[in-house]
DNA sequence: GCGATGGCGTTACTTTATTACATTCAGGTT
DNA sequence: AACCTGAATGTAATAAAGTAACGCCATCGC
């Protein structure tokens, strides 16, 4: 990611949240304007959303939200919203959680792997290049041409485990 | 994997289905009476679904085909099959997908790498021991403890390659 | 101003998955 | 054989996740 291992525990310890969240959205408007495609206020306020935290967010709890904030209360308002950011690199999809989370480093590695903690619930951005290979060598020795990677670890992460979590 | 490189091969290249087939299901059995674990009708069915073909199937397909069987219609005759199959290592659940996919060879790796061809739908499972390894060594920098990976790979297979599959 | 486009909102629906509870069945005990 | 017990099976009902189709309105290029 970024810069270096630190990013990962970045993620999982206490942190100054207001200016993490608050970096990644200009991060994000910025990487848009870039890209010609527009920041609207539902699009904005679904980043938003995510970036409150680090947990990962199924799509009924953001519409909720939404909802409650006077934007549409069905469920395309949601999807479109996440749709979006997703396919312009601002959030992330979870697979084994049927779930999204805000991108933490826009521009940077747009498929990461994800470590996931299944004690305090936050998602944190790995850098997938080395696993990448990895899977593509292995792979190849059967012929297989791989085009996406879904790579995805539920685990403990360092904060919980020196809290004493098991 | 059993033995090789050629495990990946041989799932998406025609070969002796009946056989392949055949082979998974008696080498289940074993595994199940080993575990004290009964292999009942519908669990055996459910397997033997599944084992038809190298694709993964939804619950729902595969319930379908238990219902016209003789058993149960209702969701939970599915996937309680299937979770039992799942816990037992003669399944894997693909999240990517939302289906399950018979598990070619029970009691080695119980937890591959999958890979996924775009085209002819068909999944292989490959060794995801120097995947893992990747990961856990990404992950253990920033002090995250991996204790379950989901590696999925979506691409195309050498025989769909073969064939011209763009 | 005017049409084209994109975004937002809605209704309606499909697909996937779970909870809760009644019933049946295999195995061991008396 | 009668009896108990726990696992397995079946049901209805419902929750959760995701999509399709359509109309309206705002913005942008002309």
């Amino acid at each position: 990611m970024p810069d270096s291992d630190h990013a990962i525990a970045a993620t999982f310890a206490p942190h100054d949240h207001q200016q993490c969240a608050h970096r990644a959205l200009d991060e994000a408007a910025a990487r848009l304007t870039e890209q010609g495609a527009r920041l609207t206020p539902v699009r904005r306020r679904t980043l938003e959303i995510l970036l409150e935290s680090h947990r990962a967010m199924g799509a009924y709890e953001v519409l909720d939200r939404l909802a409650a904030e006077g934007f549409g209360r069905q469920p395309p308002v949601a999807y479109r919203a996440l749709e979006f950011l997703v396919t312009h690199g601002l959030a992330h999809r979870l697979q084994r959680l049927n779930a999204f989370a805000a991108c933490l480093h826009p521009g940077h590695d747009h498929h990461p792997a994800f470590l996931i903690c299944r004690s305090c619930d936050k998602v944190a951005e790995a850098a997938a290049a080395p696993i990448r290979d990895a899977l593509t060598a292995v792979a190849a020795q059967g012929g297989f041409r791989v085009e996406r990677a879904t790579i995805e670890a539920l685990g403990l992460c360092a904060t919980c485990a020196a809290e004493g979590v098991a």
